[in-house]
RNA sequence: GACCGAGUGGCGAAACAGGCAGACGCACGGGACUUAAAAUCCCGAGACUCGAAAGGGUCGUGCGGGUUCGAUUCCCGCCUCGGUCACCA
């Protein structure tokens, strides 16, 4: 009684899979192979709560994508690993002392029996964890190049990809210092920096170390960022969701730490503009674009009035600019000058339209600008301020808040004296931390002058406006499109685009001002406070007290990996001390050979660290003496696919992309990218949930089927304001929600409605998440359907990159498909697995090559195009015609085993030594269609009168329109239906369709 | 608010160099097999409507316009849902 047994089956041939090293990929490719093919699945984090559906959709494309290249001769590289570093196995530690390593260990084991129980063909010898020391050893080498870098951004070269580039990521050794800086100070104590990398800084200076240090692209900088004491760590910006932490929910506030920085944005611009040619959705690089956030801009120096003279209305100040005009001054300076305000503005043509500046509550001005008498409101502020978590910050957008500082500040343009504000809307981190207000022209400087009653002065006037603009009005609404200028001296009737460039040229030719470019993306706050990450390869000196002389020396690349101290207790400080800085001495301390006694950095890496870089380590990952063999890097990089989901749009291949760059500025790569083509799986949701609506009046005691008092059709009811639940249209009464079960509805017209009623109710699927209860594991799926049904579920469920919910009802569907598919083969009814008789060695006929032609077609180019759920359809209309016919030609069936196997491989096998096969068809060679096989003699085309479909005729397959024509007028039903009309027009489209335009 | 994506039967979807809307699957209905059920096999099916039936008709791809012999597909304007970012000067 041989039926369709995958948990026999499947574990059979996942051991085969094994014993035979099948998905080995040695590194040189087999003979004849046709290329090299990385494929890669964004590695996950193995959480304790195992695998969850969302993972095994992209991994099954992936698989899919790549069995099938190996049966096209394809060398192919298909690897998995752990990005195992993070904080629930350390907050797990916390709780229970066990050990982070311990807690990871257990977590990938489960995930990776799991993997294996879903049949992907990973080359399992090329597994890493990120945590893993002969893995975060190279992780702390990379940090090493990071720090050993600075960003020339005018050198210009030409990189091993024959592209010429203006910016390059150089050694620190080869940073010009200036005379200034090498004229400062004896030659520091220390002599030997042991960093290998730049082995000369041991004779430099001290100012020329701390100088070098301002400029590597891995640096130390103290700078407001978000504590979370419920974690016990800093966060990222990225890593703060409305003012608390992304992981967990707690907490976020704002202060000043020393923290290790990395400066991404030396790359803005390339990582901007080199997403250009990625294969990537033109969504993911949007997403990527807005996140750099570029704009050009300019700063402008505005000085700060000594003394205040009441304005009457003439300018008070000469008008700097026009001074400028007739003396040229001094460039407009690297740094402003002591009582200078440098404001950012992408607005320069609304110069004249200041009437209020505005100081980031933390800018260094707002002491030496504020008045005694504004002294305690100005404190008093900035005190509660710095308090103030983004969220915050984020509920009080609605109601802007600021204070005057009693200071006013002398707009170069016209010589007027405007007042200086503090107020938190301007953010200290970006641009200078200081504007210019022009609140005629900008929404926030709109409100803001709305609420402190300053005066709002119109510069443009809309030129769709078909009122004139009357000049030195007070607008009655904000206008923040392009225009032309008025109110603005001698650049009245410009147009904007020509006003910014025509005044730009003018500051900067009088020393004010000059052009900028400003980026919404901030540097990459790079360290964390806890335990379960990489160590820096960092120390930092000592004086003879034991306090840290700001001099740091990098371990050599001999000595990584700086391995983890042994800890017992795993609890945060809790204060922003990092948990570290309680390791034992021997770990903390050591004396160099120099004698300066050095103090180890304390910090750890945060997860994005090991996930920057995983993708290279896989092409070469037992290799002890490089982070990548570069021969290999050159093979197989960069990653020809690349899947996983949307969440890591901006972050994970950000960083990534970052990584890659500096690698490639400094010769350890010879690819510019790392990921070629990119796709995102859709989320997978729920199971629907049916939901009807119950008056909750008239709900009490009164079971949904019970009874219809009550329910109210789902028409009849609105979201409710406050976005829970439902209310009704007409009371507002709120509604109680009914959960229904599929009996106890039935479908009505366009709509499902109770049963026996005509109440509507609604149908709709949720997240998955422990609270909602919907969560489904996939080891229930293969427990009761095998692993090939859970596959190739995943993949019929609708298009890879589209949202999709859960069904088990499909589930099954895919599985009786599979099930049919044993039954072609298999005699169910033999005592044994054997060949079903009705399968012989018969000359297929025409029609039965012309579908099995027309599958192969089929599948093949949907593969190609990772359109997986028509590739299974057309398998299924493939057993419709086949399944049960007798006899059965061999010739056709055996491809067909073949054309299943990369989304059913276990059974494939299974089928495949059925038919007599000893060995894995992994690398058998993939089915060919054959055109002549497709053709037809005669098709099927519709006639049209007036373009509505009025009937259906047999053609000859190669008949010309005028044959159409004459078969179509011809036919029984349209020659009626043409009789004494007048025929306009035919249009026949040979192969296509006949059309007839009649009149009358 | 900005950007991106999506709206097609009861449900998941398919078809778009403009040419038979709804392939394939689920759920559903009918039949066969069975003592019975499950499993399996065969058949049916967008909605409305005319007809005893065979077979017709009308309407149908979120809504309103437009281009075209012909629009789910292209253009313009909206609506709804989802995702992402949200004081970035």
């Amino acid at each position: 009684m041989p039926r369709y047994n995958p948990s026999l089956l499947e574990p059979k041939w996942q051991q085969f899979w094994d014993e035979h090293q099948t998905f080995v990929t040695p590194n040189t490719p087999q003979a004849g192979a046709q290329g090299k093919l990385y494929v890669l699945d964004m590695f996950p984090y193995p959480s304790g709560s195992g695998l969850h559906v969302g993972h095994p959709e992209g991994y099954t494309a992936t698989d899919i994508v790549v069995r099938y290249n190996r049966m096209r001769g394809k060398h192919v590289l298909h690897p998995m690993g752990w990005d195992a570093f993070g904080l629930p196995a350390e907050e797990h530690a916390v709780k229970t002392g066990t050990h982070p390593a311990v807690t990871t260990k257990q977590n990938i084991d489960t995930f990776r029996r799991q993997l294996k129980m879903l049949g992907f063909s990973y080359d399992w010898s090329r597994e890493l964890s990120t945590t893993d020391p002969g893995y975060y050893r190279w992780t702390q080498w990379i940090f090493l190049q990071l720090y050993d870098t600075w960003y020339d951004p005018d050198y210009e070269w030409t990189g091993p990809d024959g592209k010429q580039r203006k910016g390059k990521g150089r050694p620190i050794s080869e940073l010009p210092i200036p005379e200034e800086v090498k004229g400062q100070g004896p030659r520091g104590k220390g002599q030997g920096n042991e960093g290998a990398l730049s082995p000369q800084s041991s004779a430099l200076s001290d100012a020329v170390r701390k100088y070098q240090d301002q400029h590597r692209l891995a640096y130390i900088s103290e700078a407001p960022v978000n504590w979370c004491p419920g974690l016990g760590t800093v966060l990222a910006n990225e890593e703060v969701i409305d003012g608390k932490s992304e992981r967990g929910s707690h907490p976020v506030v704002r202060m000043p730490l020393k923290q290790w920085m990395l400066r991404i944005t030396a790359y803005a611009d390339r990582l901007a503009n080199e997403l250009e040619d990625l294969g990537w959705p033109d969504s993911i690089k949007a997403l990527q674009r807005n996140w750099i956030g570029r704009s050009v801009g300019a700063e402008v120096d505005f000085k700060i009035a000594s003394v205040r003279r009441e304005p009457d209305g003439s300018p008070v100040s000469p008008a700097l600019l026009q001074q400028g005009a007739h003396a040229p001054r001094s460039p407009f300076p690297k740094e402003p000058a002591p009582g200078t305000i440098r404001v950012y503005t992408t607005r320069p043509d609304t110069l004249f339209g200041v009437t209020y500046m505005v100081l980031a509550p933390e800018h260094p001005l707002v002491d030496s600008i504020t008045t005694p008498e504004q002294r305690a409101a100005v404190d008093e502020y900035r005190r509660k301020a710095s308090l103030k978590s983004d969220l915050d910050r984020t509920d009080l957008a609605k109601d802007k808040s600021g204070v005057f500082t009693g200071g006013y500040a002398i707009n170069p343009v016209n010589g007027e004296q405007v007042p200086v504000w503090i107020a938190d809307y301007v953010l200290i981190s970006y641009g200078t931390g200081a504007i210019m207000a022009v609140p005629a022209h900008d929404e926030r400087d709109w409100a803001f002058a709305q609420q402190y009653n300053i005066p709002i002065r119109a510069v443009v006037a809309n030129p769709a406006d078909p009122q004139p603009p009357i000049l030195n009005s007070q607008p009655s609404e904000v206008f923040t499109e392009l225009g032309v200028a008025i109110n603005s001296g001698k650049y009245n009737g410009l147009p904007t685009a020509e006003f910014k460039a025509r005044i730009t040229a003018d500051l900067a030719a009088a020393g004010l001002g000059k052009e900028a470019v400003n980026y919404r993306l901030r540097d990459w706050l790079f360290s964390r406070q806890r335990y379960w990450g990489e160590p820096f390869p960092i120390w930092h000196e000592l004086d003879e007290a034991g306090n840290p002389t700001g001099l740091m020396r990098a371990d050599t690349a001999a000595e990584l990996p700086v391995l983890h101290p042994h800890m017992e207790d795993f609890k945060p400080t809790g204060t922003p001390e990092p948990m570290l800085a309680k390791a034992p001495d021997t770990w903390l301390y050591k004396t160099a050979a120099d004698s300066v006694k050095l103090k180890r950095e304390t910090n750890s890496m945060p997860q994005w660290a090991g996930s920057c870089w995983y993708y290279l380590r896989f092409c070469d990952n037992q290799n002890s003496e490089r982070f990548i063999d570069p021969a290999l890097e050159k093979y197989w990089l960069p990653v020809d696919l690349y899947v996983g989901g949307a969440e890591h749009a901006v972050l994970h291949l950000l960083y990534s992309r970052f990584w890659h760059k500096v690698l490639f500025d400094r010769g350890h790569v010879t690819s510019p990218e790392p990921f070629g083509k990119l796709v995102n799986q859709g989320m997978i949701l729920g199971e629907a949930e049916l939901t009807a609506y119950q008056s909750a009046e008239k709900a009490k005691g009164l079971h949904p089927l019970g009874t219809t008092s009550g329910f109210v059709t789902l028409k009849d009811t609105i979201e409710s304001p406050d976005g829970e639940g439902r209310i009704h249209k007409d009371t507002k009464e709120p509604l109680t929600l009914v959960k229904l079960t599929a009996e106890q509805v039935e479908k009505q017209g366009g709509n499902l409605v109770l049963k026996g009623t005509d109440i509507v109710v609604e149908s709709r699927s949720f997240k998955m998440s422990k609270s909602r209860g919907n969560v489904i594991n996939p080891d229930d799926v293969v427990k009761e359907y095998g692993a090939d049904s859970l596959r190739l579920y995943e993949m019929f469920m609708g298009p890879l990159e589209q949202v999709k919910p859960w069904s088990m009802s499909g589930v099954e569907g895919v599985y009786r498909f599979l099930a049919r598919t044993w039954r072609m083969f298999v005699d169910e009814r033999a005592d044994d697995v054997t060949l079903h008789p009705a399968i012989q060695e018969i000359t297929p006929t025409d029609d039965q090559l012309r579908v099995l032609h027309k599958t192969i077609k089929a599948v093949t180019e949907d593969i190609e195009k990772l359109s997986f759920n028509t590739a299974i359809s057309r398998m299924m209309e493939f057993i419709n015609e086949f399944g049960t016919l007798e006899p059965r030609p061999r010739a056709v069936l055996a491809p067909f085993a073949l054309l299943l196997s990369p989304f059913a491989p276990h059974l494939a096998e299974e089928l495949w030594s059925i038919l007599g096969h000893q060995e894995s068809l992994a690398y058998a060679a993939w089915p060919t269609w054959d055109e002549k096989y497709l053709i037809e003699s005669e098709i099927e085309i519709p006639v049209q009168i007036n373009g509505k479909l009025r009937a259906k005729i047999l053609v000859p397959a190669g008949a010309d329109a005028a044959t159409l024509q004459s078969l179509a007028e011809a036919n029984a039903t349209i020659q009626p239906q043409l009789a004494g009309k007048q025929i306009v027009k035919v249009v026949a489209v040979p192969g296509r369709m006949v059309n007839f335009v009649v009149k009358g």
